[in-house]
RNA sequence: GCGCCCAUAGCUCAGCUGGAUAGAGCAACGGCCUUCUAAGCCGUAGGUCAUACGUUCGAAUCGUAUUGGGCGCACCA
């Protein structure tokens, strides 16, 4: 329809071209649906645009466009409105095909190719594999997950990838937390280093140890801490004295320390995959760190920038010159004590990712994050890929509200909200609409009480109510015997105010699934449902749809029906369900 | 101190990349169920778009400054 009405504009504009009124076409004619039905259906401010180089006044060339535009059976009036705008007003059977265009595709319906089956990398969460996710966490994966259904409705190819950090110090602070608790559960007295992981969910896995192995790799607590230097409640440094307990752990288990960290990193990641499939997140890579050190990649990253020179040696580390693409200092890639740094693996990470031959390279972040994006893409930039190729997606934190009051969370105590909680408090469509209905940049407030609220006033069940009342009513007139012919009804039949209000808001469903997909932004999608919902209660409340006119009942019914497929539609890219009834 | 993000109704937020009288949802107030689910609908009230300049036909939107909040500035990840 728009694109339609597009092309009559742009037949007008080239002949104006031609007469010379005009000196040139913008690429973009901006074409905007009406948020007031007096300015008719749709509306362009091209006049305005075009006037300053035309030489005349905005209503006077929009008198010209018009004029050229000439009679259209789309359109049934176009006039001239405030300072220059052309409001178009569609005919009636131009506005009610969008029914027949619906029902004709049914799920397929709002998919589109301008994404050209180009192939995206969307990475998110990879969150560290060392506990339960959070919250937060589950903010990024519900947008990240929506953004990737948005993207594939639009035409990309996109593979979700999630980076596992199973490499590095973290994982050896995991399997002594670990390895400790075990010790624990056999009744070893010890004092659990401050650095440690303190969760009760490693107490868990330690008991999964000791149904794994036994007491195979059982120490003495005390030869374990034997000369360990203090700890930081002690007066001590916390760093050194858990790297202290790491090395006597490896010495003294041997091959036993990768069978424990096995068991942790299992039931962790296992844990979080579980969680995540459980959410409607999907993930086509799980790209393990360790893989590229082991393949030699995060190596020969370092040396490659070594011989083009964009390293070089300081305080006995090596450090990578990123100030030379913009970064405010240069970083550290090697350490004084020979270990690379998690950067240097993500060098290794990004330059394998542009070796895959994505068109498009996605990383969505938290917002604390947003201080490495310069280091990024200047290591990209070094590697002689084009850092434009890689955009950054920054998801802010949530604030979990209950009751009113704030929740406090602190990862470092282990008293924060785990995303699994959150589901099992709320509920898997409630927590993804919440999610998402906050632009991603906006920090946001997660109010748990309206989230579980059936009785209240709830965004979600708002609209599943819509989707579950069209259900109802399909089922009612199954009872009274009527037989839904929606392909023969007669839409011409649907005059009523509430009745175009609705043929107008079906009509936009394309146009917002297009550009929430283009703009990564998924609550346009969430706030277009609910305006959809509230066009229909509105209907339904104003109109009966089961009426004696048969004719007038099944254009009524292919209207609801139309509309109940776009809710379902929108619904399923959220990643929530269309509950039959409620 | 430097950098990034943010500031819109009492509260939570939209505002389609500069357009028409700034919109929703809660909360408040007043109506609507013998009729397809009242988890709904209709109406009323509520604003100096943080502040001040600037850019132009036109600014919540763009620029500069100020104020107030969040985050980041490791040989951690």
């Amino acid at each position: 329809m728009k694109e339609q009405l597009q092309q009559l504009l742009i037949v007008s504009l080239e002949a104006l071209l031609a007469e010379g009124v005009i000196a040139e076409i913008p690429t973009q004619i901006r074409l905007d649906h009406t948020k007031d039905k007096t300015h008719g259906d749709y509306a362009t401010n091209i006049a305005l645009i075009l006037a300053k180089q035309a030489k005349c006044a905005p209503k006077v060339l929009a008198e010209k466009i018009i004029a050229k535009i000439g009679d259209s059976s789309l359109v049934n009036k176009t006039e001239i409105a405030g300072p220059g705008f052309i409001n178009f007003f569609l005919s009636e059977a131009s506005n009610s095909a969008v029914v027949t265009d619906i029902l004709a595709s049914a799920e397929d319906y709002g998919l589109s190719n301008v994404g050209e089956g180009k192939r995206v990398l969307l990475e998110f969460v990879s969150a560290n594999p060392t506990g339960p996710l959070h919250v937060g966490h589950g903010r990024s994966a519900a947008y990240g997950a929506t953004v990737a259904n948005l993207m594939r409705a639009v035409g990309f190819a996109v593979d979700n990838e999630y980076y596992v950090n199973d490499a590095g110090r973290q994982m050896d602070i995991l399997t002594v937390s670990i390895f400790l608790r075990y010790l624990e559960v056999f009744g070893e007295d010890l004092r659990f280093p401050d650095n440690g992981y303190q969760g009760e969910y490693i107490k868990d896995i330690a008991k999964s140890v000791v149904a794994e192995h036994g007491e195979r790799w059982r120490k003495n607590a005390d030869e374990l801490f034997e000369d360990i230097c203090k700890d930081e409640a002690e007066g001590g440094d916390k760093e050194a004295h858990i790297d202290a307990i790491i090395k006597r752990s490896k010495r003294l288990l041997g091959e036993g320390y990768q069978a424990v960290f096995r068991v942790g990193i299992n039931s962790i990641l296992g844990g979080i995959k579980d969680d995540l499939a459980e959410f409607g997140v999907d993930y086509q890579q799980w790209f393990s760190e360790q893989s590229l050190i082991d393949d030699g990649l995060a190596k020969s990253t370092t040396e490659t920038l070594q011989e083009t020179g964009h390293i070089y040696e300081k305080d006995g580390a090596l450090w990578f010159k990123t100030t030379d693409y913009g970064d405010e200092k240069d970083r550290v890639v090697v350490r004084e004590n020979g270990i690379h740094t998690y950067f240097a693996s993500d060098i290794a990470y990004h330059l394998e990712k542009f070796d895959r031959g994505y068109d498009k390279v996605i990383n969505i972040w938290g917002a604390d994050h947003h201080g490495y994006i310069a280091r990024v893409k200047a290591s990209i930039a070094a590697l002689n890929h084009d850092p434009e190729k890689l955009e950054i997606l920054l998801v802010q934190f949530a604030n979990l509200y209950r009751g009113g009051k704030k929740v406090q969370m602190s990862t470092r105590s282990g008293s924060f909200v785990t995303l699994e909680e959150l589901r099992n408090e709320v509920g898997n469509d409630a927590a993804r609409f919440f999610y998402v209905l906050r632009k991603s940049e906006q920090h946001m407030d997660f109010d748990l009480d309206l989230a579980k609220s059936k009785t209240n006033e709830n965004p979600v069940f708002y609209i599943q109510y819509a989707h579950a009342r069209i259900c109802s009513v399909f089922r009612q007139a199954g009872e009274k015997g009527v037989t839904v012919n929606s392909s023969d009804a007669d839409l011409s039949l649907l005059i009523e105010g509430s009745e175009k209000a609705l043929l107008k808001e079906l009509n936009r469903y394309k146009s917002v699934i297009e550009s929430s997909a283009l703009q990564y932004e998924p609550h346009q999608l969430a706030y277009y449902l609910r305006e959809l919902a509230t066009n229909f209660h509105s209907y339904y409340n104003a109109c009966p749809f089961l009426v004696d006119d048969d004719a007038l009942t099944q254009a009524r019914l292919a209207l609801i029906k139309a509309c109940k497929q776009v809710l379902v539609n929108g619904l399923s890219l959220l990643g929530v369900g269309a509950p039959e009834s409620m």
